[in-house]
DNA sequence: TATGAATGAGTCTTCATTCAT
DNA sequence: GATGAATGAAGACTCATTCAT
């Protein structure tokens, strides 16, 4: 192992140990209340070390949105592996999001962030790397897709715009829980996402000899 | 006019120069960098008559919150008149949020902000007026959905959780447009949005006889 | 009953709904968190009104001050009363202050900020009517050890001496008992009190024949 | 010297510089004038710096607190050193006390805030340190009785028992100074002090062959 | 590389008092 | 006499980032 393999090693794992912290505090405080001075204490390094592996708080926070979006990816993936039929694979994936929006609330919040807050813009190299593992997400539900219509389950539709506008209403229909005692009339939100899914599917299969 | 009435419309008269001011500053500088002093100097009032009229800071925003909602109000009231077809205001009122989010882009951050800022828990009299706003937005999409209905253009869905989940597929997409370029692989989004919505009606309509 | 007689019993009347209300809010939120715009709503006067009745916060408080004297008055004036020798009269009074100290903990701080506070200076008018209160209670404590006296019981000091020795005494003490943790070594203050007051009885008889 | 040695030095020399600002603040305008920002500006430090040395206002005022408990052991000492009998030293000691409460005004005052201020409530470790001082203080005189007692000067009185008796009597009666002129009957309230005194030793040695 | 002390503009909010009506 | 809207300086405290060592 070359010299410059090895200060490569140590800096991925001062990274990591920043991210450590940073993690810690996410999920301790939330995003708002933790700073940069906390995850130097707890990662027992100085803040101008902070300052040496990342540009500034937002890369730190976008390194963990990146993390959310894997953590999302397997549980998607599994997902779509314990259901059999096409239809639950939907199903299932969907749900995963679903779930995966209260079981790890912060990752939910934290990627959400970085969706809705309109002033920020990441430094393009950042931006794909996250934006990659949308995609792999992504390219589960439309591989999910292409192969029911595959095998005649589904009929023929636009793979890739079916399963964003999939994940999109998924994800609007989260931001509504919030009005879940008002607008939603007091009705498990829950019930809407299963509604939606029921009509999602029967969207992909209407015309299609069952 | 009695004393204690025109005190009331000055008071009003108040409340709206705050607005006005508050708006202003919203739009040309963002959510986050608007601050109490700034609202103050361009209201020409003093920071503590600010407080008069308002709890804190939130309440401000909270107000304009609501102006956000009545005005999106008024576009989609707009884009379902000018609309023939069901179908057409069906597409009318989901374009009409499509455009309200640029063209009104602060004013969609703003709903965003309070919609998806977790830690957030309004007193629950502003909330519900608010929601009470929102609860008129979605009405209309539940009249078309409920006249498409009578007049057998649409099936019998269950009109409510129809529209909800059309708004909230819309409100999702939205969310994505940041990722036009990458996960989106280049295509506008509003082809996604379009696409959508044809499903959507296909669904409506899938099975009745036209 | 002229009008100028009126005029007074209701500007009395007006200042008594003041004090009621400013001392609802003292004993509630106590000395610092109580604000004029609190006294006013209380009162349901308006600010204005309040400054036309007082001259500035601090009067009012003032006012409170001297009802404090009082009801400390009518409290020793009981315990004196309710005991039978000079030495039990001694003791009644002086632990009718630790009590009042405690009971009263409102009015108490309220005497004591205004004993303790470096800046404040009174207009000598509201100084004077305070101090007279202060007086008599001190004048209660000097008829008994002049009462003692006058019977051979006690020998013959200077009664008003040996009054104002006990008082402070006794309200130094109960500054004490925040100490009592730690300078005090855990003993209960009270057994401070009755250990000074059993040297004060002690030296108040002591070379008279018993 | 090493590195954290000077870290530590330095360290201890920016906390004095702001206790410096913040003495002479609390000389010249007293403790409830003296804010943060002032202490910052003498200082010629930030605001920010004042807070990496001290966690919040309080705790610079119970630095001071502490100096002030540390002047006082200072005169104390001394007084007890210059005189000769036990009768002289309790005398000099009680009166240093009286001393300190004019010459060094303001620290008696910071004292007596932190005394008699309800609401505060220091972190133990604090409020440990400085009530260390304060038994420190207490000692000089219980040795005195004690050595008073030993060689049959006094009698067999509790002495820390009398030892704060004595201190709680002079802080209580420092507090009436307000009142010499009415309550006091415009006699010198250190002639109260030297009336207490008189009594006060008259009882250590009352029974007690001379 | 690594440190961590220092920055200081900026945050929201409070409140005794005034004065035109 | 009575009102109460308006004031605005002042308060304590925060925190991302820098830079000399």
């Amino acid at each position: 192992m070359g010299l410059s393999e090895r200060r490569e090693r140590e800096k991925l794992a001062r990274k990591e140990q920043i991210l450590d912290a940073a993690r810690t505090l996410l999920f301790k405080r939330g995003l708002q209340a933790t700073t940069i001075n906390q995850i130097a204490k707890l990662s027992e390094l100085s803040v101008g070390t902070l300052y040496l592996y990342y540009k500034n708080k937002e890369e730190i926070f976008a390194e963990l949105e990146k993390e959310g979006f894997d953590l999302l990816y397997q549980q998607i993936l599994e997902a779509e592996n314990k259901a059999v039929t096409q239809d639950e694979k939907v199903v299932g994936i969907a749900f995963s999001y679903i779930d995966f929006s209260h079981n790890f609330k912060d990752y939910f919040d934290i990627i959400n962030y970085f969706l809705s807050t309109p002033e920020l813009l990441f430094p393009p190299v950042i931006k794909n790397r996250i934006d990659k593992t949308a995609g792999k997400i992504l390219k589960v539900l439309v591989d999910v897709i292409n192969s029911g219509i595959d095998c005649g389950h589904f009929r023929k539709v636009d793979p890739v715009k079916h399963a964003v506008v999939l994940w999109g209403s998924l994800h609007g229909l989260i931001h509504f829980k919030k009005m879940e005692e008002t607008m939603l009339q007091n009705e498990n939100y829950r019930d809407y996402v299963k509604y939606m899914l029921d009509n999602y599917l029967y969207n992909l299969k209407s015309g299609v000899a069952r």
